[in-house]
DNA sequence: CTAAATTTTCGATAAATAATGAAAATATGA
DNA sequence: TCATATTTTCATTATTTATCGAAAATTTAG
């Protein structure tokens, strides 16, 4: 019975790992950075390069370079085994604190660089006379005044405890 | 005068579709697709196949493919001019609108898939025995219950109405 | 200081994705 | 129906991104 758990548990494993290494491609990360953090996020002790390169089959470039990028991402952390001069790694379990990670670097990607372009075009275009002027400068702020909240949202929703996003949405799911 | 802000406006435009471009790329999606979008949200007409790939010096395959493809995402609706064969294009320029098309998108392409691995992990697990199983269970659990959780919220915001989402807003924000 | 272990870098290669352009299919008006 | 305009498809090519693997750099123990 042990072997059977065993076998059922590796299996459920590995086909997370691969499957969240998929998924990764559809989210902007690549496969090797995703698969890492699936296999972090449920390994019961933290692992060294050499442990996650033999997991995964990837070599160790591929391996060191992604596990330095979860790291400044935040999703990884580097841990120290005394006696011993690898580095280990260990991940962020709590899922409230990955999604903040992760929406704090989604902003940082995707919302700043958008609205960064919209502040200028609405800038350079604020003066013009011209139905089509008035009409592309209108398009820019409304675009820019929308990302510029979204933004504040995702800020404010990621600056709070667990507790009170759950009270939040209890307003909104309610 | 005249000249100059023609000038001035030709330049905003043409730095938005740009950029935008780029920025798509950032966003999961190729960027010819990006720079369609940002120029028929920009233009003041529909356009036609021939007028957008003159615009952006895209060949006629990728210039098709593409306004189809933000046709199926609702970004933009094909147009019939009476008396012209040719098919025209127009953007949703609400950006309301264009969020929870977005966001809806989204969803599909990210959350979906994500609470069907975890919802498969962890049920092959719920059953199996010993702490790593018990561990790997719960963390598939807690997952797979936030995961679901913002994919609930997703599809409640993207279905309020603008003065709706903002009314919810002021209550985050303030 | 030296040698071994480990990490880091980076040019070369492979894999995945996007774009081209021309041929085929389809629709339209005479 | 035929000729022409337009859309659609898709094999080929180009571009971008990911990965490899070995060399260089760094760290540590003795």
């Amino acid at each position: 019975m042990k072997v059977v758990t065993d076998q059922k548990l590796q299996h459920a494993k590995d086909e997370f790992v691969a499957q969240w290494g998929a998924l990764g491609t559809q989210w902007g990360i690549n496969r090797t950075m995703a698969q890492i953090h699936a296999l972090l996020m449920t390994s019961p002790q933290p692992m060294c390069t050499d442990e996650v390169m033999e997991e995964l089959a990837a070599s160790r470039g591929n391996a060191h370079t992604n596990l330095k990028e979860l790291v400044n991402w935040g999703l990884i952390r580097m841990i120290v085994v005394k006696g011993d001069r690898r580095d280990f790694y260990e991940a962020e379990k709590d899922v409230w604190q990955i999604f903040t990670i992760i929406a704090r670097e989604r902003k940082k990607r995707e919302i700043d660089p958008a609205l960064s372009i919209l502040n200028k075009c609405a800038e350079e275009t604020k003066d013009l006379k011209g139905m089509e002027a008035k009409a592309f400068h209108n398009q820019m702020k409304q675009l820019k005044e929308f990302v510029s909240f979204a933004s504040k949202m995702s800020d404010r929703v990621a600056s709070l405890r667990y507790g009170m996003a759950i009270q939040l949405a209890s307003k909104i799911l309610g």
